[in-house]
DNA sequence: CTGAAAGCGCTTACAG
DNA sequence: CTGAAAGCGCTTACAG
């Protein structure tokens, strides 16, 4: 059996508040005792049981993180720099990978509940996780909308879809399309969408956009786009794994990049820019993204409700590839 | 205040003895309390405190997961499977990014066995986590021996090694070099080196290995391969990242793929297949090791300790592409 | 079919 | 400087 603090206290011949208050480093305890407990903590090999701890102080330093997928590089280094920031605080991360599907999301949300999280970390698509938004839920969304009250975090989606159209424009594309996500209504990331509509307008150009959604893979979506519009010579993509396949694609219809089409994307995450550094895209700043959502986070469960900014966008970057 | 099964008792009318026996279907219970207990639960919205459940049970249904970084598209994809696989069988994951630094391994280790998880999967390369081994921690290592009592779980290594260099001599390549990462003793990943050199001998040919390090980055290391051996028409990189970094300084230095130089990666992921589907590699089957680990590391958790095989690979695909 | 009591491993006011 | 007691929110033998 694992040792408790009173087998600690036995061996060190003291009282388990003794051992407590060492533990805690709490009180006047003298340098004698001190290091007898620790000898003995050494001796049985004790570690103390933070359950028990979270249990009387109710806080658990647990944190939760609802993403779609820890496989795909955005959120996998999102979550990566969340990890990082949560662990140089003290807070412990769980992990849910929820595939944007409402009933698993719920399912999550249920069970960091019952597992007393200190907060709650979404990157989601479904509002209706607000259903069991509890007002003494520290929450913290990413990207996306939830409710009036829950803080966004995410990059600034408009001047990033902006840059992007007015790169594609300014390299005399004459036919620009973009490819967005799933089209939710106010998610942040459809400011993409609308600051190339409105830079198409600006330019008196029609804008079109094509959607991939869970029912609609990349490929089928891309597929249809060039059948349907032969002529395009630019597209803007919400993120750089649609980007990716739409460079293979045209590949396979033997148009050539950039000289017959120019492709911009969207994310900029390390892995891409491996793996495909050729490409143009609009980066996020995911590190700072995490850092400031737990920074709000941290505020909420603090119970600092006042100096929470309710909505936040971080700066983009363009780099510009080889594929415009 | 959140509520607890007093509560839920009070407003129920009933002991908190009975609301307990509700909430986990034991013994026998009239359907007319069953009711009123839920109607109260609803009422107040309760939701039960798995901590004081699990410090009774002395079982947390927590595993930690221990990887060098989620933003790895490998990392990343394993997490995502051991997560899924976690969650279906009722663990929670606590995710840990070691960075493959043994500091943070020990103290992400001692957090874990602090909040009693019941069991750890570890993907590092550090055997010094050894000394962390407690004989009550079930533990279960993907791809790295940590100790003779630690079970492993990984793809075939030396099958996989041995089919990437086969494929890059049937295609009539000369000067094969091998690319590897962090050279430590009885890691399974090195039998795809072993695999390579044994082939290579095979084949009287003189096996040449480059290794990229944390203090020799992938295009460090691949720039002095390709100035000290300009004649190097096959490179076999151990991992998909290290095969994009090499496209990508061949294309620099004006190399052609396939035709002057023909490159084999390993791991496969969704997301390298996504990006860059033409990169001819060799598939793990992430899936499966998340499974199999977590079947063992399951039975470990349940006392079976006959059952558990100690060594586990499982087979690889060569998925050929454009690149050979 | 239901309840009072003890205990899981801690911590902290309260006494001394 | 140190200890006995009560309590965090549960569960389960034991009684009835």
């Amino acid at each position: 059996m694992k040792p408790n603090i009173h087998d600690v206290a036995k061996v060190a011949g003291v009282s388990s508040t003794t051992v407590s208050r060492v533990l805690n480093d709490r009180g006047y305890i003298s340098e004698k005792t001190k290091e007898k407990v620790y000898k003995a903590m050494e001796e049985i090999n004790y570690f103390p049981n933070d359950l028990a701890r979270s249990l009387f102080h109710k806080k658990t330093n647990l944190i939760g993180l609802i993403i779609p997928d820890s496989s795909n590089p955005f959120f996998g280094e999102l979550a990566f720099h969340i990890e990082r920031v949560c662990t140089s605080l003290g807070y412990k991360l769980l992990l849910c990978n929820s595939l944007n599907r409402m009933d698993k999301e719920e399912k999550y949300l249920e069970m960091l509940i019952r597992n007393q999280v200190d907060g709650v970390i979404v990157v989601t698509y479904n509002r209706g996780i607000l259903n069991y938004h509890k007002p003494n839920l520290p929450i913290v969304a990413i990207d996306h909308y939830l409710s009036k009250k829950i803080p966004v975090v995410g990059s600034d989606n408009y001047e990033g879809g902006k840059k992007a159209t007015e790169l594609l424009i300014k390299k005399q594309c004459e036919h620009i399309i973009h490819i967005n996500g799933p089209l939710e209504l106010e998610t942040p990331a459809n400011f993409r969408r609308k600051a190339y509509e409105d830079v198409m307008k600006e330019y008196e150009r029609l804008p079109i956009t094509y959607e991939v959604s869970p029912q609609k893979s990349r490929q089928e979506v891309i597929s249809k786009l060039f059948d349907e519009h032969p002529e395009v010579d630019g597209i803007f993509a919400s993120d750089d794994l649609i980007a990716a396949a739409v460079i293979t694609e045209s590949r396979i219809r033997g148009k050539s990049i950039p000289t017959q089409l120019k492709v911009v994307g969207y994310d900029g995450t390390d892995t891409v820019k491996t793996i495909l550094p050729e490409l143009t895209t609009i980066q996020q700043p995911i590190d700072s993204i995490a850092e400031v959502a737990i920074d709000i986070l941290s505020k909420e469960i603090e119970g600092e409700f006042d100096n929470i900014q309710l909505e936040t966008y971080l700066p983009v970057k363009l780099l510009e590839g080889r594929t415009t």
